[in-house]
DNA sequence: CCTTGACCTTCCAATCGTGGGAAGGTTTAT
DNA sequence: ATAAACCTTCCCACGATTGGAAGGTCAAGG
């Protein structure tokens, strides 16, 4: 089976299959003589392997770890579960953080008449000065936020931001064909 | 204001400002004769609306968006309360997918034994083949089975993964005097 | 004055997972 | 024979961010 049958039947796509060849997740495969690559039904097995451990937000490390697992018949379950379970906190984490990020700006836009004047609890919130309480000088780069609009936003400066493996808000994915 | 000083009182790293500028999110600043950067209260203000939205997880892009609106004293907070709630929308979706993942991930783990033995629902269900899930649960990729299953299932990219918010790139990169 | 260290500058690379595409070879069907 | 549909490798792009190298500048202390 060449790659694209194979990329069909497990539903990674060719360049992800090549990629994780290229990777280490996966081992190469044998080839043809022009150099095709030929994948076994085992082989497409352990492709739709991976497109599941990926569908459920596994990483490429994690996808290994399950890998090898899977393939170590005498492995212990335990194993496996705390993998899962890892990876259930990570997901939570990302879930929670989206969410606090989003009632706080679904709060705001409450707040916001939404009709054509110009006053803005969200602008306004975004333009506040750090020590808008106790002065309010210069605020606006033009004219612009008012300091009185404080909706409840409790900010620090701490940001944990995303890191490796962290929120990634934004995938990419330029709608191509879906 | 030096770059560093403007990036402790803004929260935006040195690093970023100087992308955010390379991108025309930010105008370049004044600069000493040594070539050294130079920034105001205003130019730090508005680092800080980039930081806030940041924190809020918008795209550059949405920044863009934001700040041109934030300039313009006389948007109408519709449009504002539109790209906040678009966004909201956006955060929601993935707050969601993650927490669907996290779910069925969960779910699989509660219903995993997490002792020593080797059987686990987690990995019985990576492995799964395609439409023999009654019986068929070899799991290692040596007893690969042919469970008969060309089942062709066209998801191609079942998915939908992260997506877009659907704002166009307008790919404004690198210094382009543009 | 000179040195030192902290800062600044630009440029280049890497991350992570994925897709796009070019240049060239192979297979298959007409 | 020829064209379409594959395959191969290699490079680039994305988003947002960090890291580092090579070199210039500034403020302090000796």
């Amino acid at each position: 089976m060449n790659i694209g049958k194979a990329a069909e039947a497990s539903g990674v796509s060719a360049k992800m299959i090549r990629y994780y060849e290229s990777i280490g997740l996966i081992p190469e495969v044998s080839r043809t003589e022009a150099g095709y690559r030929d994948y076994s039904d085992k082989d497409v097995h352990r492709l739709r392997f991976i497109r599941r451990a990926r569908d459920l937000g596994f990483s490429v490390d994690q996808m290994a770890e399950l890998l090898a697992l899977w393939q170590d018949r005498g492995r212990a379950s335990a194993d496996v579960k705390r993998i899962a379970l890892e990876h259930v906190a990570e997901l939570e984490r990302k879930a929670r953080e989206l969410m606090e990020m989003s009632q706080t700006l679904a709060h705001l836009a409450g707040n916001c008449h939404g009709d054509d004047r110009p006053d803005c609890p969200i602008i306004n919130v975004l333009s506040e000065q750090d020590g808008c309480e106790d002065g309010c000088k210069d605020r606006e780069p033009d004219a612009a936020g008012h300091c009185g609009g404080k909706a409840d936003q409790s900010h620090e400066h701490a940001q944990p931001r995303f890191g490796k493996t962290g929120i990634e808000p934004d995938r990419k994915r330029r709608h191509g064909s879906d």
